[in-house]
RNA sequence: GCCGAUAUAGCUCAGCUGGCUAGAGCAGCUGAUUUGUAAUCAGCAGGUCGUGGGUUCGAGUCCCUCUAUCGGCUCCA
């Protein structure tokens, strides 16, 4: 019997008979260690624990605590929940069952029958019937014949489907109790270290997501190794719920919508609309340090306009249609970008390479038709306001404009508090060319001058291969919900194509006209997305330059209002936004619908306050900042402003 | 657009298998109370049960249509 070396993470090697299994090396590490593992990963291949090592090579063991571990987990349990589906349903066809971020799923066609949330209880506890049974996960290799016959046998076209896309001979089946499925590897151990098993919704999926093709019904579940953990999840998104932006606009009364208006197409309201507005401020006026100017554009354009652009062939007839006028062949549309505008601009005049660059910033409202059952909230509606800028720029220049950019979306990032976003150069994919407009050369210029200044800046991104926009490559900032849904807020975007299709020119100091490079940016993304994720992240205690009241005076009793309003005035004057509290209501209620309001500051003002010429402070959670003066206050206020708050 | 679910007062929700004038809390209004750090008390008012149709002696409840919303899929200029 020979020997292999195994080398694990932290470096140290141990040597093992041959054929040892990553489970027998856990236990000679210890004990705790093999009671723990639940999956293994051999020179960069996910094995299964009970899968003999035949050769030297780097060894991870995973537990529970990792994510290769909750991976591996997942994905056995979604073999769980596919052989309690198999047997609940005789005759259903199984497709793909993979792991998720946040438990897994198995896509099924179910024929002609469903499921809907009623029959969840059974399923769970099928499975968790089939998970008791502490059945081993076996691997075994197949020939693509034998792989083909067990599933034409069995009908199941969608599996005879991917295996005819394998190579023969790295076709496996997984095997626990009598189920089998067509599966790569990773699994736990056995069944029986799953204790605890929800299936969380069923939703219709497309077959390898097309929607040419059959509707699937993919079930999701979740799964965990104790009662408890799921209980606690549970709780999780219940508590993440408390934050969702729909709920917290309404209560806070920021936007609503209306049935009559039309779907997908929010109103702001009072205080909704002013915190926009002190965004806007806020964005304008970094801008103007960074060079930008200001212009203004109409709602609605030419069809012409879009016809030069591209927006026209590449989505007319899944946009809003074109307005029509008396005058029978004049055709409007609903703008759904602003850059055909502000090419127009440019165009008002010829340019010298010395005007160079130019930058165009507009909060500039577009319309876009999107699918119904894709509206959600404020992050996906139909009408919504850009935080838009174009810059035009010679190719020289273009390395250090998207450079300042990225500056200047990273400001207003940190600025609001989003420190955990993830940064994606989304570029086009290459099988799918006809999705694009422009030369595969500009294209490719395009990328790289982003990728290269996403890398001169010290970002870590990822490339993520269809993302693009139709005109060009983009630099995305990403950022997830309360539940975990990932959005595009900041964006940059590099377009040759633009300038080309508007005849865009400058003169060179050679005498010559050139094409000018265009910048796409908008650091918010839109005001009605930015604004929900922000509430989501903040649950509401928005940063204090921000939120719609800081403040608010609570008078003890009817005795001290005119001594409150006083406070008030005197507040107003030096610029804090405040209101008053003067109902006939005790002090208790007055703070805990402050409280509920999430308003940062309660000031309080009674007997003592009157006496002192003072104000009381509670701050928003319970602490009491004792008495002070109202400039004393204000400080305070422009204080904590000032230190979350930097200028550009 | 597709799959599944939901829709009762301004808000949050009851209303079991169809059966008298559809209930509660909060918000609102009126009155009493004059309040010291998360809900003072009482009274009043408020609903064509999302829309349109159907089944039935009888529909908030069952069936269908449409609309909107929610969770996904597809899409995302």
């Amino acid at each position: 019997m020979g020997k292999i070396q195994i080398t694990l993470p932290d470096g140290a090697i141990k040597e093992m008979p041959k054929g040892s299994t990553p489970m027998e090396v856990a236990t000679s590490i210890s004990e705790g260690l093999a009671r723990n593992v639940i999956s293994a990963n051999f020179n960069d291949r996910t094995v299964e624990v009970t899968t003999p090592l035949e050769k030297d090579g780097a060894l991870t063991l995973y537990t529970w605590n990792n994510d290769e571990g909750k991976k591996a987990f997942w994905h056995s349990s979604s073999h769980v929940l596919a052989q309690a589906l198999q047997e609940l349903y005789p005759g259903i066809k199984l497709t793909i069952g993979p792991a998720i971020e946040n438990g897994f799923y198995y896509d099924v066609d179910f024929g002609e029958n469903s499921i809907s949330e009623k029959d969840f209880p059974l399923i769970e506890k099928k499975a968790l019937e089939i998970a008791r049974g502490k059945h081993d996960f076996k691997m075994r290799e197949v020939s693509k014949e034998d792989a083909l016959s067990f599933y034409k046998n069995e009908d199941n076209n969608y599996k005879v489907e991917l295996i005819e896309n394998l190579e023969d001979g790295d076709i496996t089946f997984c095997d626990h109790s009598t189920f089998t499925d067509l599966c790569r590897g990773g699994h736990i151990p056995n069944t029986g270290i799953i204790k605890a098993f929800k299936i969380l919704n069923a939703a219709g999926a497309y077959w390898r997501g097309d929607e040419n093709n059959p509707q699937l019904t993919r079930v999701y579940g979740i799964s965990f190794p104790k009662q408890k953990e799921l209980t606690e999840y549970l709780e999780l998104l219940e508590e993440a719920k408390k934050r969702d932006h729909r709920k917290l606009g309404k209560e806070l009364e920021l936007f609503t919508f209306s049935q009559k208006v039309g779907m997908g197409l929010p109103m702001w309201l009072p205080k909704g609309a002013a915190l926009r507005e002190r965004l806007e401020n806020f964005l304008k006026k970094a801008q103007k340090k960074a060079g930008y100017e200001m212009v203004v554009t109409p709602h609605i354009g030419q069809k012409e306009l879009y016809v030069t652009s591209g927006h026209y062939a590449k989505y007319g007839e899944d946009s809003f249609q074109p307005i029509t006028t008396p005058r029978e062949d004049e055709e409007f549309l609903l703008k759904p970008m602003n850059c055909p505008h502000h090419c127009e601009i440019y165009n008002f005049q010829p340019h010298s390479y010395k005007d160079l660059p130019i930058r165009y910033a507009e909060f500039g409202t577009v319309y876009r038709y999107e699918q119904s059952g894709e509206l959600h909230g404020l992050t996906r509606v139909r009408g919504f306001t850009q935080d838009d800028a174009h810059i035009f720029c010679t190719p020289e220049q273009l390395d250090q404009e998207f450079k300042n950019v990225i500056d200047l979306v990273l400001y207003v990032f940190t600025s609001l508090g989003f420190n955990n976003f993830n940064a994606q150069v989304s570029v086009r994919d290459l099988e799918k060319p006809e999705k694009y407009i422009g030369s595969p050369e500009n294209w490719e210029k395009a990328e790289q001058a982003i990728i290269a200044a996403a890398e001169d800046k010290g970002l870590e991104f990822k490339i993520e291969p269809g993302e693009a926009a139709f005109y060009g490559p983009k630099l995305d900032f990403m950022v997830k919900d309360a539940l975990g849904r990932s959005w595009q807020l900041g964006t940059i975007q590099v377009d040759y194509s633009l300038p080309e299709r508007f005849d865009l020119t400058y003169k060179g100091s050679d005498n010559e006209l050139h094409r000018p490079i265009m910048i796409h940016r908008a650091p918010f993304g839109s005001l009605e997305r930015f604004v929900a994720i922000l509430l989501e992240h903040t649950g509401g205690s928005f940063p204090l330059w921000l939120i719609p009241t800081q403040a608010i005076v609570l008078p003890v009793s009817e005795k001290h209002e005119k001594y409150a309003q006083k406070v008030l005035n005197s507040l107003e004057n030096h610029e804090i936004r405040a209101l008053i509290d003067n109902r006939n209501e005790t002090v208790g209620k007055k703070i805990r619908e402050a409280e509920m309001q999430k308003i940062p500051f309660m000031v309080i003002v009674g007997e003592r306050e009157l006496e002192e010429g003072s104000i009381s402070i509670r701050r928003h959670g319970g602490e009491d900042l004792g008495s002070v003066s109202t400039e004393d206050f204000s400080n305070l206020i422009s204080t904590e402003i000032n230190s979350t708050l930097k200028s550009f």
